[in-house]
DNA sequence: AATGAAAATGTAATCGATTACATTGATTTT
DNA sequence: AAAATCAATGTAATCGATTACATTTTCATT
């Protein structure tokens, strides 16, 4: 309602000086602060960010785009991002793009004029140009799933090896018909986790099997339908490595539904180690990801392009461990 | 990168001209829209929304806070939030308060400074006096949880009616125990779920025993320490009644530990219908609220608000429903 | 051809802040 | 006492748009 005029006016100073008041920029005296503290105070006066941000061409806030706020996978992720931004003074405004590429190119709109200083790209449904040409203008950082082969940093885990080492666990326990169930998409992490499959199968001298691999879209009715389609060959799968827990879940459901146990009949393996992951029944054998660590780095990576710091393109691995329950082991 | 000034120059007209072209606001001859558009083509030009903001004192955004983003009960009301927003052309930004006061007021303070026209605020932890001060500042709508006596707009169920007829469903199975799992706070919706429980038992001669009685936030984890609890008591509860599907399946799990069957030795009913609802195995039985048309309402309501349509308040009840699964009836 | 109305376009004020530069007045140095 | 320095404060330009008002152009009417 009261602009710095009026504050000005109250306090009997000029806006210059209630400026440097707010900002602490320069020296002002004792008595003439407290004037226009008080002035502040009674006007309750807020500086309008409008005509801050466009004076400075700052905001000091950044965008965080993700698929959808529903999936437990990513409000760990927030987590970190949100508190690496409060220590740096950063807002973070989310924003669900429901992985549609119309709604996604709004906000980016957005992001473009000067809403935001950069964001945070989570499964991006942008193309490979688009994203290079983004990045060029406006800092930004990729998140776990990302577009391959971009000048553009991005935060994750070794996708690879996680499979491969998800897979070896299974083939471990004695399972040779393991089915893949994963997502046809561009995402780099989902391309890197089918080839750790491939890799131990390979290893372990088990053909590779296309009619074992179905894909989804990492939601617990996908694996649902998919666990349901791979249960009617012959002979059907002893276990199966899936791409997320939600997927996973989806995948044991299916089962149960036809009477096969798990793991008895058949061991499942999910993939992020979300929070459900232990309180399903039974308890979910995963690869977790270190989401909220993950979070963290990816902040503070675009905090630093945002702040010059840093101009150059790095890709951040962060570590990531199997965790085995009942829905592989008795 | 390139300002309305640019523009202007390149196609050789003036800025107010440019201008006419983006917002078609008064007629511009063919040929000089043409070369407009044509010049903002070449530059990639996009206005700048802080200047076109600050200039409209108008933003077409809107804020969204919430407690939790990792609540799928949430979710769905945000895409009804989001559905409704983008039909009348503004953007949603969700705010995630972590159901800390501190987060919550920078995020009223953005709100306060400009940035958003309005907000929709779920579960906020203000004060009652700091609320009504707020919504008499700004444009603001409280959907779900919900602080009482204030005259703002508020969205919701009849959460009383909804809690009696949950507990009125325990009762007709025969059960007397029967504990309540809720949460302590503010809100209205919560102590109106209480007060449900509280006449479906004294209707049917029951009387209403502060033992049978825990409280915790909503979360999985609380429902879980609360039953553990509950069940050291002597006699124990035969069946819970919980004010949110989270709580209902910590319950249940806690049970499962101790070895008493769900809904055999202990039936068990939710709050919310979430997704998980019906995947969890016992599928629980629970209150379902429309989420999504909870979304619907609320946006609806907020930006007749914002546009001056409705000035007065208006408590709008949605329609729930009893869905009764496997975690009460076998 | 002169007139007037309507259409097209331009000029400059404005939104609310920040900040370079200018000014004032007090204090120190010589 | 004059000069130099420095702290405190003010004036006005600026960020990038929108828009009231002014001006120019076009064209039908007489």
């Amino acid at each position: 309602m009261s602009t710095i005029d009026d504050v000005a006016q109250r306090a009997g100073v000029s806006v210059a000086t209630v400026s440097r008041v707010i900002n602490g920029s320069s020296r002002v005296s004792h008595e003439t602060a407290a004037k226009v503290r008080q002035a502040i105070a009674e006007l309750d006066y807020r500086p309008n960010l409008l005509g801050r941000n466009l004076r400075r061409t700052k905001s000091e806030r950044v965008l965080v785009l993700l698929p959808n706020i529903a999936n437990p996978f990513y409000a760990e992720i927030v987590k970190g991002i949100e508190d690496i931004a409060s220590k740096y003074g950063y807002s973070i405004m989310l924003c669900n793009t429901d992985s549609d590429l119309e709604r996604e190119m709004k906000y980016v709109g957005m992001l473009k004029s000067y809403l935001a200083d950069g964001a945070i790209l989570m499964a991006s449904e942008m193309t490979n140009e688009n994203l290079a040409e983004l990045s060029r203008e406006i800092p930004i950082v990729q998140c776990c799933e990302y577009k391959a082969g971009l000048p553009i940093t991005h935060v994750s885990i070794d996708n690879e090896m996680a499979a491969y080492k998800a897979v070896n666990h299974l083939i471990g326990l004695g399972h040779r018909r393991i089915a893949f169930i994963g997502a046809r998409n561009q995402f780099l992490s989902s391309v890197l986790r089918k080839e750790g499959y491939i890799r131990a199968l390979k290893e372990a001298g088990i053909d590779f099997d296309p009619a074992y691999c179905g894909y989804g879209d990492y939601s617990y009715k996908s694996g649902f339908r998919i666990m349901k389609q791979l249960l009617n060959l012959d002979p059907r799968p002893t276990a199966a490595f899936c791409i997320s827990d939600l997927m996973a879940i989806g995948a044991i459901r299916s089962a149960m539904e036809e009477n096969i146990r798990v793991p008895e009949d058949l061991a499942v393996c999910g993939f992020d180690n979300i929070y459900f992951a232990r309180v399903f029944k039974p308890t979910l054998t995963t690869v977790s990801q270190p989401m909220y660590d993950l979070g963290c780095t990816a902040m503070e990576a675009l905090i630093s392009i945002i702040e010059g710091k840093n101009t150059g393109t790095t890709h951040y691995s962060l570590e990531h461990e199997l965790i085995i329950r009942e829905s592989t082991v008795k």
